[in-house]
DNA sequence: TTAACGCTGTGAATTTTTTCACAGAAGTTT
DNA sequence: AAACTTCTGTGAAAAAATTCACAGCGTTAA
């Protein structure tokens, strides 16, 4: 094991934070970078960037602030872009079917390597440019490709046993859009993205602040 | 102004959770249901829950837990599902349409109730039975609708002057999914959902797994 | 050379979030 | 009716996350 201490979700999610918005600069010609400036960029403190980044150990001038290459290039190699992951897909349904384009290409080093369903309509077809299998080539298709991370997009009722073929055809990490609570064996990372869940957050501050609008006024 | 203390956005999402656990939960005939079945449910811990629950003033009974009606009911006004929340999309692209197509009829408070597009293609039709409209039309019909919530799913390039025009129409709370950090006044509330860094730390922690694991064998 | 500036790196303080741990309530058993 | 059991509600402790605040450094200006 190389690591040191653990750092922990919310900073890992910073500092992917981080590295998109500094792909996203350098189209331009700046070649350095403050604290601040992509704290404003990203939406939290300057405070909150040195901290993120003193804790991978990357460290900047006084004077110049960061280099950005030397930056995306530290950050890219912690979260471990040094080479390509494999992700696969299972369920190629709507909301697979969106992030399918979305990620297509997109992402150099996360790369969607296949998709699955149970609908015959969709086996044995390249959707999005992804080629899509039956479920039950999971194992072998996991396999051949290494894939780490899997992503769940089958309705609920399909999501645990979809998550527990994952496992085992050798998936460390999921990210779940179905909104169960999976389980899943202590070695394999998940993250529940429940969509709804969002959204009714957002709609109970939209309304305090609707509320609070209508007060002030 | 009715509140007494403030709730941090954490304890809205357990609240959220909490509901649609509950809401599931409810064909069976159980009628009340302790911390720790709900705490597992939802994937969090027992003295959470009931934490929780003491920060919206709802308590149960030591022999029976809480009853789940009651809860659900707490929950769901404080909440403010008391009445229909109107939300409106821009951008009915590849993700809106996944989006329009999961929440028509699928949450009984939050009611998407238009979407907008500048895209000539999707103007004025009715897509998985939601109006949409051209994005000239959002002052009207947002103020027509009351919504105060919006959902951005329009490229990157257009989500600040999206959030511009959706704030101005009258929005006061914004789920915005294009990877941009939004500026928005402050009487606005933003979550900012971006499933690539999501994924990003799926990989990351699927890769931490799958070295730990190649190392204890 | 000296002074001034604006930044980073980082202990320390603060705030926020989570967990602990137990008194007291309500039911059950003996 | 006493002894158990198992839960809730909640202070208090602990842990985690964030912010403060400033020494020290490289740069620029005079
Ligand atoms: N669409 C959204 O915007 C959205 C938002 C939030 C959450 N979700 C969640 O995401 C999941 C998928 O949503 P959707 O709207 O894409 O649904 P969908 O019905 O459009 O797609 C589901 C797909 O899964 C496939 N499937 C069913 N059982 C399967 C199995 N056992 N193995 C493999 N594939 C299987 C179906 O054939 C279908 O193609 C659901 O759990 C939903 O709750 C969706
Ligand atoms: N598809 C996904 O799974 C996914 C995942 C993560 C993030 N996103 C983000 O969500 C956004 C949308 O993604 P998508 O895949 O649906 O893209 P898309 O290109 O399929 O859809 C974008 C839609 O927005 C419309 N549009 C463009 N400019 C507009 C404007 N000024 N006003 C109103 N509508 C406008 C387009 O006509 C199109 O219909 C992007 O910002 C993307 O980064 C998407």
């Amino acid at each position: 094991m190389t690591e040191s201490t653990k750092i922990s979700k919310k900073v890992i999610e910073r500092l992917s934070e981080y590295r998109t918005a500094l792909d996203e600069q350098s189209a331009g010609e700046q070649r350095n970078i403050f604290s601040h400036e992509l704290a404003r960029l990203c939406g939290v403190t300057a405070a909150q960037v040195r901290r993120d980044l003193m804790s991978i150990g990357f460290s900047g001038s006084s004077a110049k602030g960061y280099d950005i290459n030397e930056l995306k290039q530290t950050v890219s190699d912690f979260l471990g872009f040094g080479e390509e992951r494999r992700v696969v897909l299972v369920g190629i349904g709507h909301l697979g079917r969106a992030l399918l384009d979305f990620f297509v290409n997109r992402h150099p080093k996360l790369v969607v390597c296949a998709g699955f369903d149970v609908n015959e309509m969709r086996i044995n077809r390249v959707i999005h440019g992804v080629r899509c299998y039956a479920v039950s080539e999971m194992e072998r298709v996991v396999a051949e490709n290494r894939a780490q991370v899997g992503i769940i997009t089958v309705p609920e009722s399909a999501a645990q046993e979809t998550a527990e073929r994952l496992v085992e055809a050798g998936v460390t990490g999921v990210l779940n859009f179905a909104p169960v609570q999976l389980r899943v064996p202590g070695h394999v990372f998940v993250e529940n993205l429940n969509i709804s869940t969002v959204l009714e957050k957002v709609a109970y501050f939209a309304g305090l602040n609707a509320d609070r609008e209508r007060v002030t006024k």
